[in-house]
DNA sequence: TGTTTCAGTGAACAAGTGTTGACAAACGAT
DNA sequence: ATCGTTTGTCAACACTTGTTCACTGAAACA
């Protein structure tokens, strides 16, 4: 009977125990992994083809369905996996402390590393967070909204600002946020032998990050302020 | 010969005068209207096909080519086109001021304004400057880096923070225009008939740019400052 | 051990793609 | 008025695309 089948199915396929589904998990990581080296390949990801990504994957076209309905069901767990990397960020910079001058220059040397170890899941990120289908670019939206109010509850928990709402700390990780993304498809973008290129665009980053401390440490909840 | 058929077709051709550069302007201004068209209704350029643009402009296939040698040129003049409406808005809100709290309110006013008059360009700015192919980035980032020096140099003439270098005014400028674009994006993805999810994005759109010059105004070239 | 379930294969399809070449008609220059 | 130039059209090509169906073989269960 269905019941009977569908039991078997949860019982054998779903669980990774068996050799079974490991196998499974296996080819649908090389499915997203095709697609993430095709995309920081020049790709964006509406342009990619079902067709394309089994090809890099090594795999029959047809193959695709046991795992994705579509491109665009691929594209979500995409998303969730740059969004796991960015939650592993915070948690690697959460260790440097309440952003002072020379910790975000750390935080900055930190960013910019991983930046570095992980390309293809940033210029995912940056590349479908504006562009691409509006699918995926609002699953997102959601990703990055998650990873402020995160980061925005650390500051909290650091003591920073303790005066301030959390809305307007959470304006303020917006910022420094986008301001992140921006700077890495910028730094994915120089070209490879180019560290006097690379050396400013991080100065510059740096600079920009602690001009924004230096508003939030003036800012006032209220609206008044020196400007 | 063929110096006579070049020096016909510069006479002829390309000079708008005569009815016939009219009338290949018009198509080719067809062609870049269905591509933005098509763009800020959901598809992303690599996805855009030169059939579906030429289908959408009212044209057959083949037309394409004798305006474009392939999308990547249109491209191109896309992005050229949305550089031009930067620049107006530009010169649109130069007459604001000195940005001071209540002109920063004026200024992100007429922004705000702005974006919703030409929504397919600021989308495909938008969505064009990370994602897509290298070339179109690469284009856009030019077109950018132009519009921040511009910038700049307007907060100079106004006599704002004349002591600063060019590059810290430039570096400030470039906080605030990728948080305008950045906006921008949001703004074009609300649901059109959220007046209240509109008025909230707006104030925190005004909030990010009070506290960037916030910090602007206790920036220091030496790097040191309250932070 | 025998049966069932299922990830992956192979062939086939209708539809859409970029690009080529020859052709018609309108225009500009002579 | 004539002739070359040029914009746009038509027909056709060789491919690629997404999706379907019946299939194979091995793992999981009885």
């Amino acid at each position: 009977m269905s019941m009977k089948k569908t039991l078997r199915a949860a019982t054998a396929g779903d669980l990774p125990g068996g050799a079974r589904g490991a196998r499974k998990q296996l080819t649908r990581e090389r499915l997203l992994d095709a697609a993430l080296t095709l995309m920081s390949a020049g790709n964006s990801f509406p342009g990619l083809s079902l067709r394309e990504v089994t090809r890099e994957a090594g795999v029959v076209p047809t193959a695709f369905y046991r795992h994705f309905r579509d491109m665009d069901e691929l594209g979500l767990a995409l998303v969730e996996e740059c969004g796991l990397t960015l939650r592993r960020l915070l948690r690697e910079v959460r260790k440097a402390g309440v952003p002072t001058t020379d910790i975000i220059r750390h935080s900055v040397a930190i960013y910019w590393q991983y930046v570095r170890a992980h390309p293809r899941h940033f210029r995912t990120a940056a590349s479908e967070r504006h562009g691409g289908s509006p699918t995926m670019r609002q699953a997102i939206r959601t990703e990055v909204e998650h990873f402020v109010r995160e980061m925005a509850q650390d500051l909290r928990m650091l003591g920073y600002r303790a005066d301030l709402p959390s809305s307007a700390l959470e304006m303020i990780c917006t910022l420094v946020v986008n301001t992140m993304l921006n700077a890495a498809s910028d730094i994915l973008d120089l070209p490879p032998d180019q560290p006097q290129l690379a050396r400013e665009m991080e100065a510059s980053f740096v600079a920009q990050i602690r001009l924004i401390f230096l508003g939030a440490a003036q800012w006032r909840a209220d609206g008044g302020g020196a400007v």
